[in-house]
DNA sequence: AGGGCAACCTGGGGGC
DNA sequence: TGCCCCCAGGTTGCCC
């Protein structure tokens, strides 16, 4: 579910709070919320309590709590995942996962996840140039929203690819933060059909496509994000409200927003894909 | 090397 | 009610 502007919202509100606070305790619910994390559920406590969170990051979906030293807490939501901060008090939710108990403050940390294809783990920070990013995040590319992210190279990478621009749009390690929702925004927005082949499109068309995608997260973003239930809500349990702006994802039999032709849906990589059939115009076959 | 697909999970909704 | 099938914001590993 949570794709770049979903999880900006979770690490802002992350941010606001956590920064200055120590950990005292930390509770492993399920072991499939800790399986990246190699060493274990003990070590993971032991490693964490004591620590004082300095800051939480992102690139693409994924987040990470930086403390004083090298060492780094990375987290995805998966599908389901949801960062929650709660009173101590509150009732267990029903897929708590994990529990962060902070030093002389009455509000936890709780990662809670339905499908469990989400997770945290330990690392350290790699040597990439100055930027701080976890040694095991390093394929991950820079998102639309990094100040150094360069839509003319991007685009060359994309049009050197042999395959249609939806799947390259997926890939986090061309560009990172794109999920079904946004590459089907992006790609009505630019009136891109989602199986045109990458190497058909012109370098123009490629980074006008990228630069589609950065304005409908950031659209996105400042909605709060996409809810299409409360699979997805903010780290206070609110729901955002971009589904109304959405003009191709989900909107199957709808008409398009643009020439009132309905908008279609079609079986792409185990997903879908959804796209106006009119505004974007279906790449000849054989 | 790069492309394509199945697997990993839980739960909701629709058809019968 | 129940069962069965399909669907869902993602990533990975394995095959070719």
């Amino acid at each position: 579910m949570p794709e770049l502007p979903e999880v900006e919202v979770v690490r802002s509100g992350l941010d606001r709070y956590l920064p200055g606070r120590r950990i005292a305790q930390v509770f492993v619910l399920h072991p499939r919320a800790i399986r990246k994390h190699l060493a274990g559920p003990i070590d993971f406590q032991n490693r964490l309590v004591g620590r004082e969170i300095a800051a939480v990051r992102r690139r693409g979906k994924y987040l990470w709590f930086e403390f004083e030293d090298d060492q780094i807490l990375i987290g995805h939501l998966g599908m389901s995942g949801q960062f929650l901060l709660v009173p101590k008090d509150t009732e267990d939710e029903k897929h708590l996962r994990l529990r962060f108990v902070f030093s002389d403050w009455s509000t936890e940390l709780r990662f809670v996840d339905q499908r469990t294809f989400g997770g945290m783990s330990l690392d350290e920070i790699g040597d990439e140039q100055d930027t701080k990013i976890p040694a095991s995040l390093a394929h991950i590319a820079l998102d639309p929203f990094h100040p150094d992210f360069q839509a003319a190279a991007v685009a060359r990478r994309l049009r050197a690819r042999k395959t249609e621009i939806k799947r390259l749009l997926l890939d986090q390690s061309l560009v990172s933060g794109i999920g079904n929702i946004y590459a089907d925004e992006s790609l009505w927005r630019a009136k891109i059909h989602p199986r045109r082949l990458a190497s058909t499109l012109t370098i123009r068309q490629l980074m006008h496509l990228l630069e589609q995608a950065r304005v409908v997260m950031s659209e996105a973003l400042a909605a709060g994000g996409t809810s299409f239930d409360d699979l997805y809500v903010n780290v206070n349990g609110e729901s955002g409200y971009f589904e109304r702006g959405l003009a191709a994802y989900g909107r199957r039999g709808e008409p398009c927003p643009r020439c009132g032709r309905a908008i279609q849906r079609e079986a792409f990589m185990n997903r879908s894909s959804h796209f106006c059939a009119s505004c974007q115009r279906a790449p000849r076959t054989g």
